[in-house]
RNA sequence: GCCCCCGUACUCCAACCGGUAGAGAGAGGCGACUUAAAAUCGUCGUAGUGUGGGUUCGAAUCCCACCGGGGGCACCA
């Protein structure tokens, strides 16, 4: 695409490099631990240094830079911080595929990233900067843990896992799609493993009850936690299995269907399968159908395949009609919800109505809907409330109280009890990995799983390793491994797994708080100060991971005494993507618009004034080379204006307050006022639809320009004013040519240690508003009137209008609505 | 399949509580300046708000249905 530059009217790249030093030299943006100023704690999501910033990620971080600057020159003692989410798989495949140490790595990108955001004009505050990957900072998720571990909260257990036979590693189920390894492209294998687990869902009815104390969240993201955690609640109970001295118990949140049972359906990995294969005669069938359902992935076994399943020949007992059920071993039913076994009712259960129909189970009704009283032949599961038929001593009851009745029955009879069961699982910490936080545990012969003293953290991650992308580099590496035992002092060998880096990210916003503390993860002090997060800024994609770990991860220190309070950030701001060329901008696309091009061509102000322009922040936006031109083009104007008048505006006193007499000056001050309300009214109420302040700002160069041209335009106070007026509206978006333009124009202080006016609400009122007159609804006149003019004197020039008169031709005015300063509506016959 | 959000001018978008459909930008047309072009300045807006119904004095805005786009959930018993 060829393209045409506006010529730059000043020095971007100077006035720029020049004004970031300057305000880096004075720790402008340092955030006080000890000013008397009321806090704010604005946040954008911890990034992954990944190399190379392009303009979508400066959409995210412009509008937090605006959000910052303008709450700061609000008056409030901003902490606004930035850091690294440095640990991960990116640094450890570089590794493997180009044989650079992920240590060094993680380091250039930094480096990079820092200097990029730097070049964006952000107001972080560098000195609370921290890399997860930093000794001094992953120590604190070893304490973590620890203290997790005295406290319950992390445990080790075999659970089923996506296995990679040829990478000798644990896969994440996204890193399995299809059954095959991303990499490598082996078949995966669904292993019991042992790994270490974090305890989240002892937080279960809190982070779900939680969710209706956050307001200032966006309701899908709190909608996609609900779903995620998916508490049902039910009832537990046994069916004895005949012949076997065993009972299978299963979960159900419809006991009120209990009659209606016709098979018992088992998980393939349920542990009583073993009891039944050895009672059963049709062993090798069975055995044949679970070989095939271990090596499917979970996500195969979930949305992917057929129902299906094979007969055991054993029958248990319906504990409430005595019936005799077959219990079959099923592909799905999931092993790892509820008890693993479920009870099968095909006449209300779409999936156990699919399965009976395959194989030829019967079907039983025992609700049925209001309004009839008799089975009929289903054709697909009923699910509804409804009667209750066939039922023993329950039938004729409301299902809704037969599903009470019914759990009340098993109780009493000793068989059951009401539970509760979540979707979520608690959070697999371990990593076969070797860029991450090392786990602080050794293992002793004598004394087994052992933590690793306080005292002796951090367990530092070994560097200069070879790193092969087979097997796990920490386990091959003796010097890490052996250890002594903690106890004994005999030898040991380390925990060779790491943590997942989501550990990182669910504490970090505490540690910017404190982050040289070299006794704990961060004061409690620094914590009450500054804590909850005020706003916090970042994209859906983490609605149910870092989100959903970081409420976690802040009642355990809540529990721990360290925190105040449940929830960590008060408001959540869903930031939407930016696309080029109709696509999503991302490296993979190869429509990448980088940052340095762009700012050495534009210059960074244009770049982030159209980014705000271009739409509100929530919606996905349009990159175009076109649109940053209008952007350059604007501040181009500015700073003719702006530069010719600063002479004469060294000489006017910054608080002497313009007198407009002029209908020209009028609307001109106005202009400026309505910028003022309409910046302030955005970020106070949190919508951040800085694309109309914007436009805004366009409207007082327009009226700026207009009266540059009249007679003694330079001279004019008015004019003078609303100019340094403009500086003050357009730091918190373009802080460089605002900052350089409010200096020439003879400001002492920085532009942005400045308050942000107030919009002034005489300056605001019009002299006229224009009333819209109606008959029947349809625009007929417009008056020019003074506001707040009565209904009557209104209604009194509305009938002299021709054109008004013509439309009611004589006829009575039956009804007369009047909106002051708006519309008055005559509603004839 | 179920749930949620969004459809406004050639394009991106404004209109926040139901009250004049248009603030702003881009692209484009015309004009001025220029030997010419760029830049600059001036100037130009009939789309009735995806479609069809409804409620109302009045609907982009509220309700219903449908169409199109985006997102979430989808064997969790």
């Amino acid at each position: 695409m060829t393209e045409m530059t506006p010529p730059q009217t000043y020095d971007h790249a100077s006035i720029e490099r020049h004004w970031q030093r300057h305000w880096e030299e004075r720790a402008l943006y340092r955030a006080l631990d000890d000013s008397p100023k009321p806090t704010y704690y604005t946040l954008e999501m911890l990034p992954y240094p990944s190399g190379d910033l392009h303009v979508g990620h400066a959409k995210n971080y412009t509008l937090g830079d605006a959000v910052a600057r303008m709450m700061r020159m609000q008056g409030y003692n901003v902490i606004h911080p930035m850091g690294w989410d440095a640990f991960g798989l990116p640094a450890e495949n570089a590794a493997i595929q180009r044989g650079i140490d992920p240590a060094k790595w993680t380091r250039q990108n930094i480096a990079n990233m820092q200097r990029q955001l730097r070049l964006l004009g952000t107001s972080y505050d560098w000195s609370r900067e921290i890399a997860s990957c930093d000794p001094e900072y992953y120590r604190w998720n070893q304490w973590f843990f620890l203290k997790m571990y005295e406290r319950g909260l992390a445990y080790k257990r075999e659970a089923p896992v996506n296995w990679c036979p040829k990478d000798q590693t644990v896969l994440a189920n996204e890193q399995a799609e299809g059954g095959v390894c991303w990499r490598c492209g082996s078949q995966v294998e669904r292993r019991n493993l042992s790994q270490w687990f974090l305890k989240i869902t002892a937080y279960a009815d809190e982070l779900l009850a939680g969710l209706d104390d956050l307001p200032g969240w966006p309701e899908r993201i709190k909608t996609m936690q609900r779903n995620w955690i998916g508490r049902s609640e039910g009832v537990t109970f046994s069916f004895e299995v005949e012949r076997l001295e065993e009972r299978i118990r299963v979960f159900t949140t419809r006991p009120d269907t209990t009659f209606g049972v016709t098979f018992l359906a088992i998980a393939a990995e349920h542990p009583l399968v073993a009891r039944l294969l050895e009672a059963s005669k049709r062993r090798g069938e069975i055995e044949r159908f679970i070989e095939g359902v271990k090596h499917k992935s979970e996500l195969e076994r979930t949305s992917l395949m057929e129902k299906d399943g094979v007969f055991t020949g054993i029958y248990a007992v319906n504990p409430l009609s005595h019936e005799r059920v077959p219990i079959w071993v099923t592909n799905y039913v999931l092993a790892e919800y509820g008890t693993g076994a479920v009870m099968g009712v095909p006449a209300h259960d779409e999936r156990d109505f699919e399965f009976a129909r395959k194989h030829g189970l019967p079907v039983i009704q025992v609700i049925v809907p209001p309004g009839t009283t008799e089975a009929e032949t289903l054709r697909e599961a009923y699910v509804g409330e409804g009667r209750m038929i066939a039922s023993g001593d329950f039938t004729g009851m409301a299902s809704k109280r037969g599903l009470r009745a019914i759990g009340d029955r098993l109780s009493q009879m000793g068989i059951g009890e009401r539970t509760v069961n979540y979707r979520f699982r608690d959070w697999l910490l371990s990593r076969q990995r070797y860029w991450g936080t090392p786990i602080p545990i050794v293992y002793c012969e004598e004394h087994g799983e052992q933590p690793v003293p306080y005292d002796q953290l951090p367990v530092v991650l070994p560097t200069n390793i070879p790193i092969t992308g087979e097997g796990s580099p920490l386990a091959r590496d003796e010097a890490f491994v052996r250890t002594t035992c903690p106890i004994c002092g005999k030898l040991a060998r380390r925990e060779s797994d790491t943590m997942d880096t989501f550990m990182d990210s669910s504490w970090y916003y505490l540690r910017y708080l404190d982050p040289h503390n070299a006794t704990e993860p961060f004061s409690a002090a620094s914590a009450k100060h500054w804590m909850p997060v005020d706003q916090y800024i970042g994209g859906a994609e983490h609605a149910v991971l870092h989100l959903l770990y970081a409420r976690f991860f802040y009642r355990v220190c809540r529990d721990m005494g360290m925190v105040d309070g449940s929830e960590p950030f008060t408001r959540l701001f869903n930031q939407g993507t930016l696309i080029y060329g109709g696509e999503k901008m991302s490296k993979s696309r190869g429509n990448v618009v980088g940052i340095d091009a762009t700012v050495e061509k534009h210059g960074v102000d244009a770049m982030r004034l159209f980014l705000l322009a271009a739409g509100p922040p929530e919606d996905v936006t349009d990159w175009t080379d076109t649109g940053i031109q209008g952007r350059v083009r604007f501040l181009n104007r500015i700073w003719r204006l702006a530069d010719a008048a600063a002479p004469h505006l060294r000489e006017l006193p910054v608080d002497l307050v313009p007198n407009a007499v002029t209908p020209q000056e009028k609307a001109l001050l106005r202009a400026l006022h309505v910028a003022f309300k309409n910046a302030l009214d955005e970020t106070n109420s949190r919508r951040f639809h800085f694309n109309t302040t914007v436009a805004r700002l366009d409207e007082v160069l327009n009226a700026l320009t207009d009266l540059s041209r009249t007679a003694g335009g330079e001279e004019n106070v008015v004019y003078l004013q609303v100019l340094r007026g403009t500086m003050l509206a357009l730091a918190p978006f373009a802080p460089h040519i605002a900052e350089e333009l409010w200096q020439r124009m003879g400001g002492r202080e920085s532009v942005h240690l400045q308050t942000f006016p107030q919009p002034c609400t005489d300056v605001l009122a019009l002299d006229e508003v224009t009333v819209v007159i109606q008959v029947n609804g349809k625009v007929r006149a417009r008056l020019q009137v003074a506001p707040r003019t009565t209904e009557a004197t209104v209604a009194a020039l509305a009938l002299q209008e021709p054109t008004v008169q013509l439309q009611i031709n004589g006829k009575p005015v039956r009804k007369r609505i009047y909106v002051p300063d708006k519309l008055l509506n005559l509603v004839v016959s």
